[in-house]
DNA sequence: CATGAATGAGACTTCATTCAT
DNA sequence: TATGAATGAAGTCTCATTCAT
């Protein structure tokens, strides 16, 4: 049974994923990839046109799917702090789902700020406006406080989210599921709420 | 009138920040840090045993400031929040002072999980400690809340600080120094506080 | 209605000479080939063992035509400098039905001496050899003077034509079909006469 | 003794063109380059910044000395004839000089149409003008017939000498010096006289 | 006959590092 | 201390050819 062209491609681009994250781009040789894949050298090349090329797909492959879910968590209609749990839920779903993805995705996509991160800065820059309209419809509400710009509150949530997976990236060992789950509750309470305390607990 | 070995040396430094802000670590050549520093390519390696080399040193001496820094507002007394507004000026001011260092250490290494992010990564980690030991003690005292760890707590805060440095780092123009002084505050408050309200207004 | 295995075989052979004429042998691609052809890449090794025979087959179709045109010359019982001129014509004409086609011939064939022109290195002299012939019988009959050995009066016509196509050839425009037939008039008149003057004109 | 930066690029430059010769410039290697210059691989792109630029300075140096050997000829004042025999009689000598030099200019740039001959078109050209403006003075003058234009003639006579300089090329053995010298008196007999016979000799 | 995916050897070029002067 | 020529390993990409369907 032959694989599809399609299947051909993922076979690669999850070769990829792997070696990315294991050696990192630039350290990685292509016929690194095309070994991890089981494929011949020339056929890397045949369904992408260079190594960058590969790095590209994957990285707009999974932001597609962030855009799309912080366009869907800003739909949800629910209050601003749940819509920024989902997002953050999301981003460590991606994590957990596949850690090496996510892994190459910040190292060597958003924080490339002389490589890919300067190609994509257009897409990169759509999540942060997504979050930050999100938070300036909660000051128009009332929800949240007006004196921080919307911007400003988008880069902390998704700083002090990215910075918490490069914790994790960082690690040699699997990161267990509670601490998982600890992380997204613990973002949103961080951020919405503060590190001084609730307010919902005040009296 | 000749230059001193060590002013050789800074010179060097000098310029091989220039060349990594502007073409990235990987991207820039040797011979391109010997040029923006106006000597011999062969110099380069009397006073640096590698290309890697130049980059330690320039990371270590930036981080050992930023350690200094953190231990300087923990011993400090204050109490936390004014603490880690400390730190956060800290690096804005480092920022404010010399953006395309900054950029280098964040780019080329506190991010780059692969290849000096992990060379340093104890050093990195020493900084995510310091911050994460004021933390604790404010949640000893009282001060802070209880149900976010401290090392949690310290990768949102640094994570928040260093994502807005990053936002900075990709833009092409320079940032205006209203802009500075008000991530300094917005951090802080967001973080202590967060997006939801001050405590000091509640009654 | 499918095409016979020689049309077939025609369709790629002419797509080759397009391709040939207008990216060079060396710097195209047998996909080239195909695409032009409009049929499958593995098609064109169905009908050539390798992209040196499509070019060799090419080559050799005009060049027995050649000597064909050479030998009827030859065997015209005309007088030289008209037998000449009919050679001159008919690689002209040639010129003139298939620029491209001669474009290939030329640039990648009997210019070609370490590649193309070796291979068909005998075949090539054959036609020298026979303009040669024309003019060794002149010499014998006292037509053309003896001081100029027939090899050399041959290389001197045959390079005198061929160098007025590279002309041709180099030029991004068509050719005027009065340039054309202008240069077969002077191509003999030059080599038979000269430059200094016609010999008819003289008392 | 170490050898100036000057010698270091003529020692490439030099076994580049026994290479070239040898193989052709699509067929070698630029490794075949460094090895039979008796240098290290890299040292060949210290000097020259591809393998193309070798082969264009190669023909730049000597074509502008053709050029010069043109410009001379015209500039003699003798009649036109000597000053054609003056230019074939250079090209021959430059071939007795160094055979391969001309064997790599004639087949991989002059008769090259996709590559390096359409690069070098305009150096080309300034050729063929320089002699076609000889002619067209001579025509001026009476000295050669106004039927065959400049442009044509200068075609005839430098295809003429190539051609015969390609038969020498294609030959495995050396040239007898004879052969050579014959040459020279038979290109311009032969292009100025035909093949009729000398004007001269008439009475 | 026809297709086009698969193979893999090979070439150019880059550049960190060394070293003779 | 200073220079920059010299070295050569390494990597990306190309593309003729093969082959399974």
């Amino acid at each position: 049974m032959t694989a599809t062209a399609t299947e051909r491609r993922r076979q690669i681009l999850d070769a990829a994923v792997r070696v990315f994250a294991r050696q990192g781009f630039h350290t990685c040789r292509v016929s690194d990839i095309a070994e991890e894949a089981g494929v011949a050298y020339g056929l890397v090349y045949h369904y992408f046109s260079s190594k960058d090329e590969i790095l590209d797909t994957l990285f707009l492959e999974r932001w597609d799917a962030m855009l799309a879910a912080i366009a869907q968590a800003d739909a949800s209609g629910r209050p601003a702090p749940a819509q920024l749990a989902a997002i953050a839920g999301f981003i460590v779903d991606s994590y957990r789902h596949d850690p090496e993805l996510m892994k190459v995705i910040i190292v060597e996509v958003t924080r490339a700020a002389n490589t890919f991160g300067r190609t994509h800065l257009a897409r990169i820059r759509d999540a942060y406006a997504g979050i930050a309209a999100i938070v300036a419809r909660a000051q128009a509400d009332g929800v949240f406080r007006a004196d921080v710009t919307p911007e400003f509150a988008a880069q902390a949530f998704y700083g002090a989210v990215e910075q918490v997976l490069t914790g994790w990236i960082f690690e040699s060992t699997a990161v267990a599921p509670a601490e998982l789950e600890g992380a997204k509750r613990m973002i949103t309470e961080t951020i919405c709420n503060g590190l001084v305390g609730r307010r919902a607990g005040d009296r």
